[in-house]
DNA sequence: TATTGTTATACTCTATAACTATA
DNA sequence: TATAGTTATAGAGTATAACAATA
């Protein structure tokens, strides 16, 4: 039996708009974990930490850890990895050694590109019944919102 | 520090529609799950089991998984804390007593709608930057996305 | 004394697969 | 023999706090 043979999507959660954002969110975040684990060997949370490096300048691993919402201990066998693998370098900010200041080296911007290569792919299978002014509408909307905000 | 003396949010994920979805989805997730948690003594699973109760009529437990997105493993020990709280009952399903049918209570639904309130209060809080109509096509947008869809 | 990065520990969560009852 | 619900177990994942180096 079809989840959805009338054209009703999300059937249980339509009404709420908490719930659709969760279960979307959670729905690409799995789907591209996948793809990424299966044609590019790295995982969501690399893709996140790359992506991060990619568009902002951490002036450390703490300030890094922060832009990717995750815990500073996650963050250090992570970049353990990424290391290893060539994909990014850490130097010792010389004018405080205790900061470390990650980069992505070249090779690392090449894996980075194939990887958004295959996330875009998830995400126009995912959005397929969105027009392209239509993701670009998606895309503005939550650009506004604010994710940082502190909850009162 | 603040994290966005400019005026822009997110930073480090802007540009990628992916990490936008799932960073924003994690973070209602996140932050209903704690309101939810501090008032109302119910998760975001409760929450998202009675939402789908109250919208959909699963025929058994395996459906009512499915539609949360969840093991039918996991389903068992929410139902029997919701049942035992008197939120939901199990009946037995008299065309085929191998299957149950879960039901919201009268209570069950006056428990849904405080949660409802108490999400709809940290949702507002999140998207306090777009107006009530931005949030109306954002609402739009995301019901037109199939997550059941499979992956090629 | 405070902060950065790191490590270790304990805890929670989850997936998996057996098991019972019914079909 | 197959399916629905349940239970138990092992494994992965996570948060927490202690630790060493630097400020």
């Amino acid at each position: 039996m079809a989840i959805d043979p009338t054209g009703v999507n999300q059937p249980g959660v339509r009404s709420r708009l908490s719930l659709l954002m969760a279960l979307v969110g959670s729905a690409i975040a799995d789907r591209g974990d996948e793809a990424l684990r299966a044609t590019g060997g790295l995982d969501a949370m690399d893709y996140m930490v790359l992506a991060v490096l990619d568009e902002s300048e951490p002036g450390s691993q703490l300030e890094l850890a922060r832009l990717c919402g995750s815990a500073p201990g996650k963050i250090v066998g992570i970049l353990d990895q990424l290391e290893q693998r060539g994909i990014v370098v850490r130097e010792r900010d010389p004018h405080d050694r205790r900061r470390s200041i990650v980069r992505l080296t070249a090779d690392g911007r090449t894996v980075l590109e194939g990887a958004d290569a295959i996330v875009e792919g998830v995400e126009a299978e995912l959005l397929a019944d969105l027009t392209a002014d239509e993701r670009g509408q998606l895309h503005d909307l939550l650009r506004r919102i604010d994710v940082s905000r502190t909850v009162a």
